[in-house]
DNA sequence: TCTCGAATCTAGCACCGCTAGCAAGTTTGC
DNA sequence: GCAAACTTGCTAGCGGTGCTAGATTCGAGA
């Protein structure tokens, strides 16, 4: 019994390992680099120990995902825990949103641009992508103004990730990057 | 002289053809099947010659790209002729350009998702991207209420293309898509 | 101590973007 | 007319990718 629950416990911290190594790589030096390869030699196991672990590179990216989506969510709740205002809560949100994407831009790639097989907006969702996604709809709604608060939620947000990835493609300048923040967040304002 | 420009037109075409060959198969079947090799076949030159045409595999997408720009700004703009009244022009715009990236994701992928080497918001912008660009400033032009038009048409832009992006990730359902367009757009009207 | 199953590694597959170097074909100069 | 020089496209191959079959090592239980 105990040595079967120390071999687990040591697979889990492995896979732990994999996951933050993946990540670390992936912010140093972008997800071009993280090859599994070079993934294997930073956790020091062989290539196919990783597939022991993880369908494939994907799955990792997956895994990834989903711990930045935990990182994203309590960011978000402390914007809102910090505004100053009610009033403030929308533009506090929305700005922490953009501060997370623009300082760790690989780890918001995996999340919100790369294909993984999460479950958004359904009941099955993991629990940190509906805590993130609920702060977003609890910013919005105070300016829902009728309209349903989770479509508005959605909406708010795809304006923020089209701003951001715009932005990071070198589509639109991003020295303008505040005065359009503002100008989204006074037409969501009501 | 008239060999040396038989064989230029020759050349020209060739190019046209890669592109054409390229954008076909992107549009068939993604650009994950678009590699040198099957392009070379498709268009029954050997590999090194698509080398010759441009520097390499991102070059052939920018020039894909630039293409489809061209017949974004085409489309938007017969979307504002054809728009009833003034007040029509925002929302014919906006669904014009929703409709076109849903038509073809993989156009649209090269032009704005992927990284592809044009300059973008500068006077030295290719001619079809500040037609494009002009088009959507145009729409919010009448909605600007003191706000930079340039900016606004940035932010509604984004707007449009984060809605985009995160159905086509399944990251928000499709179903409620003219829901969260009609909401996005009720923001941007003044 | 020995056996057997699980865990891990080595080696390799099929593919990728890209390029060096060769072999035709074409033009140019005598 | 013919050889030299240049252009053009090819074959073959390099170093990389994600992923896996099969051999090998290791450790737990009899």
């Amino acid at each position: 019994m105990s040595i079967q629950t120390r071999k687990e416990r040591e697979r889990a911290q492995r896979e732990k390992l994999i996951i933050t190594a993946a990540r670390e790589l992936a912010e140093a030096e972008g997800w071009e680099a993280v090859t599994t390869r070079r993934l294997a030699e930073e956790v020091e196991y062989s290539q196919p120990v990783l597939y022991s672990h993880f369908k494939g590179k994907d799955a990792i990216m997956t895994a990834v995902a989903l711990e930045g989506i935990a990182d994203l969510a309590e960011e978000l709740r402390a914007a809102r825990m910090a505004a100053p205002a009610p009033a403030d809560i929308l533009a506090a949100v929305g700005s922490a949103y953009v501060a997370f994407a623009d300082r760790r831009p690989a780890l918001y790639d995996a999340m919100f641009n790369q294909i993984v097989d999460l479950p958004f907006a359904t009941p099955e969702s993991p629990a940190p992508l509906r805590a993130a996604f609920d702060e977003v709809v609890r910013a919005v709604s105070p300016h829902a103004d009728g309209a349903d608060p989770g479509l508005l939620a959605e909406t708010f947000w795809a304006a923020l990730h089209g701003l951001i990835m715009l932005m990071r493609g070198g589509r639109i300048p991003r020295e303008y990057h505040d005065r359009r923040l503002a100008l989204l967040l006074a037409r969501f304002s009501r």
